[in-house]
DNA sequence: CCATTCAGGACCGCGCCAGTCCTGTTTTCG
DNA sequence: CGAAAACAGGACTGGCGCGGTCCTGAATGG
């Protein structure tokens, strides 16, 4: 499937929600505007918080803010914060369980690879690049500027194998 | 984890180990050769004949063989010839499931760009770079990372690259 | 002292994948 | 012509990982 798991999902429309609003915000106040259930939202940022991308306060008044800036958190970091290291088979390094058919394995060791430019990948991409400024759908009022090269680069070879 | 199935792992050892031998072979063989169990091997090796990926000969004397060189096989073919079409989360275009929160999501529409780019790459990598003596081709992975760039920087490498 | 809010778990049910197996069908060979 | 060899195409099931929930603390502010 290749598929990430929902809460990772969750946990970038949660920090990117967390950046829309400039002062603190507690969990349920999240939950409310983004119509993730509020145990799950909860569950979502004490992850965050253990991996450093968002503060905490708590306490009456308390609640959550963005550690760094949007554009400073890759979308591969919110992936490790919640999944675990990026390791698409047994047989990449840094796995934690390992493989048994690997004294007869003709690719032995050759994930690596495959691993480390998925990696890239989703290291390049920002959670700021994931928040949409209004340049598809309905134009809101302020285009500051002609926002160039919108990832439409779907080639002919890609959209292929889309189905 | 951002993990792929076990049939995709032992998918691609199955099939190196069908090109390394001309002639034509048996899922038994194979299941001996590699160590992977035989009916494991038999399930592989009739998702991969479904696929179009090797060519099957029925009968006494009969086994499977290569459909098409090892190169011009990209991994992200045998992926999704197992595991369905590459959809990172349930909001992606293609996918066969429905995200109920999408009226009040802030990052709607926004996976596309990242798994446009994890299809790019695994687009690139053919299943003649993950033999052990070939050449790895991927243009320098390493660059101090930029955390802001946009998204298109991963798809525009792997595009150029193509060309 | 009390209300609020986060911290850090434990807990459970469901869905999905891995692995096996069974019943055909096709082909070759004695 | 029959039997064996080998693939085709499913059904079936157990395990387990994930999602979602909840509960008991601890910190904070009024
Ligand atoms: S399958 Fe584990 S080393 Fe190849
Ligand atoms: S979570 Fe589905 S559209 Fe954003």
């Amino acid at each position: 499937m290749l598929r990430l798991s929902k809460l990772t999902d969750y946990a970038v429309v949660v920090l990117v929600r967390l950046s829309e609003e400039s002062g603190i915000q507690t969990s349920g106040g999240i939950a409310a505007s983004t119509g993730v259930p509020e145990p799950t939202v909860a569950k979502v940022l004490k992850i965050m918080t253990s991996a450093g991308l968002v503060a905490s306060q708590r306490g009456a008044r308390g609640g959550y803010r963005l550690a760094r800036p949007l554009a400073t958190i890759p979308v591969a970091e919110v992936i490790i914060a919640i999944d675990g290291p990026i390791a698409l088979t047994a047989c990449v390094e840094h796995s934690t369980s390992v493989c048994d058919t690997s004294s007869l394995c003709p690719v032995k060791g050759r994930w690596d690879a495959v691993n480390t430019a998925i990696l890239d990948a989703l290291s390049t991409i920002s959670l700021a690049d994931m928040r949409p400024t209004a340049f598809f759908p309905l134009p809101a009022h302020h285009l500051p500027e002609k926002r160039d090269a919108v990832p439409t680069t779907a080639s002919a070879l890609t959209t292929a194998f889309l189905e």
